[in-house]
DNA sequence: CGGTAATAGTTGATTTTGTAACCAACAAGC
DNA sequence: GCTTGTTGGTTACAAAATCAACTATTACCG
């Protein structure tokens, strides 16, 4: 007895399995960057990266704009400090909240980084026209929007 | 001192964590489906749905076409036989190999699930053109091989 | 044959994540 | 002030992923 296969649907063009896919095949070249150099996880070095780009955040405002769960952050933050990349400072206002900062080593690391991951865009985004780039950016924002 | 912010690079737009955002937000709504109705896990259900789709296969052969790694389909299949969603039995020829199939259990779930799929992509691809959705999964099938 | 290498699949140890509970500091209402 | 609720952040314990090593079987090759 012959198997029925639904033409109309096939794993392979499941959006979120080819989603998957395709960021788990971009992430780990990506990885390998961090990974290998400095022994960052993927956390370490979204926090690294927030950081970087938009000046000193609480780790509450980093894991809502990276959509990462505070465990998580606590965790990268933990690493981070320790490997004196980033600096915590109390508020003096609230003093629940702690300010974290790149030091001068964590500013290094950042920049090494950030030229790597721009260079690995580039690459990835090779072979496509600007207009594919920039529609694939968009449909791919408005998915990771629609909670 | 302010702090300079390179305007070509905004990590919000980098393709790897925005391919990851896309795919753990489109990911974790479907994972509730196959979660809370049958317990699965998301190996589970990658395995459940290989079989589904394209009839009896082995261990290798799935892992070979999910590029997942051979530990976890091995658990997933382990989980899959406990609960009486498939069946596993020898080939006569290669006593290593085992030929896996859904019991009528299985492909009852499978059924069901693969319908929740077709919906759930549906109604994510729903606000684009058709256009655009094709092209989206031309790229992202790109991104996801080029290994 | 006999030995070495390769393949299918499993298991165990270590790392990482997820979930929930937790502490400390603040805020609001009375 | 006191109680109740909320927020920032950490910690404990369970679930899961990763990596290496392992068994069993087959293939290759002299």
């Amino acid at each position: 007895m012959p198997r029925s296969k639904p033409p109309d649907f096939d794993l392979q063009q499941f959006l979120p399995f080819l989603l998957t896919q395709a960021a788990e095949a971009s992430a780990a070249r990506f990885q390998r960057l961090y990974k290998d150099r400095y022994g960052l996880l993927r956390t370490d070095w979204r926090v690294l990266f927030h950081l970087g780009l938009h000046g000193p955040m609480t780790a509450t405002q980093i894991g809502h704009r990276a959509r990462t769960h505070k465990t998580k952050i606590s965790r990268a933050v933990h690493r981070l400090a320790q490997r004196r990349y980033l600096s915590r400072s109390r508020d003096t206002g609230d003093r629940r909240v702690e300010h974290l900062a790149l030091t001068v080593a964590g500013q290094s690391v950042y920049r090494d980084l950030h030229a790597a991951a721009r260079d690995y865009d580039a690459h990835l985004t090779q072979g496509f026209s600007p207009t594919e780039v920039a529609q694939l950016r968009r449909v791919l924002r408005q998915l990771a929007d629609q909670a």
